[in-house]
DNA sequence: CGCGAAGTTGATCGGACTCAACGCCCGTGG
DNA sequence: CCACGGGCGTTGAGTCCGATCAACTTCGCG
């Protein structure tokens, strides 16, 4: 067996376990607790909430859902990004969705899971059984409408992705994707940071994107010769040029 | 004022008033019944729920929510098939989802529609007035959970969207389109139909797919030379090789 | 030091966009 | 009745952006 298919059946089986670095959940500092599906669960219901689940840690690169897995869990991110991955027939990968923390994965009330799901960044997720979180939702109104709303704010992005994706330039959406990583890194959305750790590759960048690796590296240099940014070593870029970055990105 | 302008607040002031020819709702007769939202209520709840919301009809071309507008309704649809729109800064158009019977419409927990909600056939919905619908959801669990299934199912279509459109060309882009359409109108998935009345125009396809409108127009050229299908006036297609086409969408 | 992975840069090619002309259908008005 | 015009779709010619192929650099790591 070739060492690349023993680390991903190592995973899988880790991740099937619930693995090892998994702890019991501390609700009372977690760092999503107001934004998160279970937000608005009171002490009693989120006591409950609390014995179907754990608090595990993932590194970066690590699969924690495989695409036609059996959908057996669920989670929500407390902590790093994630991104959901589509292949097609050759094996391509197409990035469709950029999870960042409060976001929920994992496909309820479907068979199987439909994308894979990668750690970007070390990442916290508070994992649950999923027939068991089914299973409370139906119960609790408050987990049901708080997944609701999760699902429409995951909805809305979505569509954001599709409208900034179809129609315009490799520049164009380079710059979009910038200005929309800033704002998620800064301490709210209104106030984006301007040094920015680059949580992707330029493979993934690509794969978001839907253009391919060389145009993403030549726009790159593009936009830092106007000066709206300036390159830091590979994964890090100093915005120069808010006002005009958001120009372009619409 | 331009003739179009005025068009368009007539229809505004129409749609704000429930228009006319909206009439109470009878569950009993529902297409959707099974598969909408509101599935899985007993007659006790579906009886409240009645209590805000009518049936209302729309003709082809207009205009069901505007973007901007206050979110002040929302709505499952029981025929036909709509569009949201997002608008770039030019005002060009981008067509972000289809939406088949069954599906819900009305940016639900945000306060403003982001996008603009089209009828592209004549069409039925379920309408109804917002904060109530969100204050049931929140009373009974199984219309949130209901609206949560819903709202994944609108994730994962937005999702196979997003990768279908990132990443390959024209060509394949409308069989996977045509495909799609296909499967909607036939009785079931599994059993397409071969003679398809396309509900979009040229301009709406480009605006989906994310290509112009001359390539589409080139593109259904291309797919009739090869045999895969035939047009029959402007818009109806026969489809005469549903392998090789689903083969190209992927 | 050497190796491989990741990123950049250059040259070339091709598919999609742009611009323009034309055909078709249909409603309107003379 | 036909003439006209506008909306929509098709077709063609030329251009350009991004894909492809290939070489090279940089980085990280044994």
């Amino acid at each position: 067996m070739p060492r690349i298919e023993q680390d991903i059946v190592q995973k899988r089986c880790y991740s099937g376990l619930m693995r090892s670095e998994s702890h019991a959940l501390q609700c009372e500092n977690c760092p999503v607790r107001d934004r998160a599906a279970c937000a608005s669960l009171d002490d009693e219901q989120r006591a409950q909430l609390r014995t179907i689940g754990r608090d595990v840690q993932y590194a970066t690169g690590e699969t924690i859902f495989h695409a036609d897995d059996a959908a057996a869990r669920c989670a929500t991110l407390l902590e790093g990004l994630l991104k959901l991955v589509d292949r097609d027939s050759e094996g391509v990968e197409r990035i469709v969705a950029l999870i960042h923390p409060a976001g929920f994965v994992g496909e309820l009330f479907a068979p199987f899971e439909r994308f894979e799901v990668v750690a970007l960044t070390p990442a916290r997720l508070c994992m649950f059984d999923r027939p068991r979180y089914e299973d409370m939702a139906s119960r609790y109104s408050e987990l049901a409408s708080g997944l609701a709303r999760r699902a429409m704010v995951h909805l809305e992005e979505a569509r954001a992705l599709i409208g900034m994706i179809g129609r315009r330039g490799a520049k164009e959406k380079l710059a979009a994707l910038l200005v929309e990583l800033a704002r998620a890194a800064g301490p709210s959305p209104c106030k984006p940071i301007d040094r920015l750790d680059l949580p992707l590759s330029r493979e993934e960048i690509a794969a978001l994107l839907g253009v391919n690796i060389e145009t993403i590296s030549r726009q790159f240099g593009v936009l830092e010769r106007e000066g709206l940014i300036e390159r830091q070593g590979l994964r890090t870029i100093i915005i120069h040029d808010m006002q005009r970055l958001s120009a372009l990105a619409d």
